[in-house]
DNA sequence: ATACAAATGCAATAATGTTGCATTTGTATT
DNA sequence: AATACAAATGCAACATTATTGCATTTGTAT
């Protein structure tokens, strides 16, 4: 897991890149993201936004920034959309193939493995892969104590 | 994928092994999944059930036949929870560890490639993984046609 | 400084999931 | 076959999550 510092401005270069508008509600939204050490649900982030943002706003966030691909979201395990910050690879059409994450079945953190390397995988005849999505659930390192 | 089709006796049977009752909304919902040729989600068999059972039991037979392992929940893309009948593989407490999955990203329908192997998987230091969840999206052979 | 599109916030509504409780129903027992 | 009881269902109410329309505000190009 590398970690990885952003700062406000690279924040408002981010947003430029992708001619969106540098506004506060989606600052923060990108604050809070980067500082989390894994992916970050939807509602874990209303509630730190509170009310910052509405609600509404949070939403058309998150969707905007999954469509440029600053962000991508990643389903766990109960059906809910964690959001993590892209990697550089990501690009706005074409987010990278393969993504893999570990959703903690305590803590119920998700993080991204994204360098992990994986097989090629057989797929049925006349089926068509576009993606590829693995998520590995057990414990996390901080949930997993040796005591 | 290998057809499998259950005769109502059969679901009969499959209900009292585990313990379960025999009732009406139980056999439907068994039947209508057995039916399908792929895994099922949570609104579209309230659609087909309709009236016949009331939503807050569709949600207790779906919760109890995953408890027993009866069926299995897929979450697709969109976070949403298909359903399917499990293999013969799938114990109460401990589910096969591996479930491969297709999600059709135009029919949005889920098929279960369960029989795939798949290599082992790196996990970070302090991790332990107790399940992975393949999901591959595309296109399915149907929605593929080579017009 | 202005103008305009983009973004936000609010209100209303839809969709989805949960809880408590009274009633019904399957099944083991007699 | 009748009974008794736990299990299962259906209903109502509610909680949570997601979406849509529209008026207002705000960022930015000019």
């Amino acid at each position: 897991m590398i970690a990885v510092t952003y700062m406000e401005k690279d924040f408002a270069h981010l947003l430029q890149k992708n001619q969106l508008k540098i506004t506060g509600p989606r600052l923060g939204v990108l604050q809070v993201i980067a500082q989390s050490d894994a992916a970050i649900t939807q509602p874990a982030l209303e509630k730190i936004m509170g009310a910052d943002v509405d609600r509404v706003t949070l939403y058309r966030i998150l969707k905007t920034f999954e469509e440029k691909g600053i962000l991508h979201k990643v389903i766990d395990l109960n059906g809910t959309a964690n959001y993590a910050i892209c990697s550089p690879k990501c690009t706005v059409h074409e987010h990278h193939d393969e993504h893999f994450h570990f959703n903690c079945i305590n803590c119920k953190k998700v993080y991204c493995l994204d360098d992990t390397p994986l097989q090629s995988i057989k797929i049925p005849k006349g089926f068509i892969a576009k993606d590829i999505n693995l998520l590995i659930s057990g414990l996390c390192d901080k949930c997993n104590p040796p005591e």
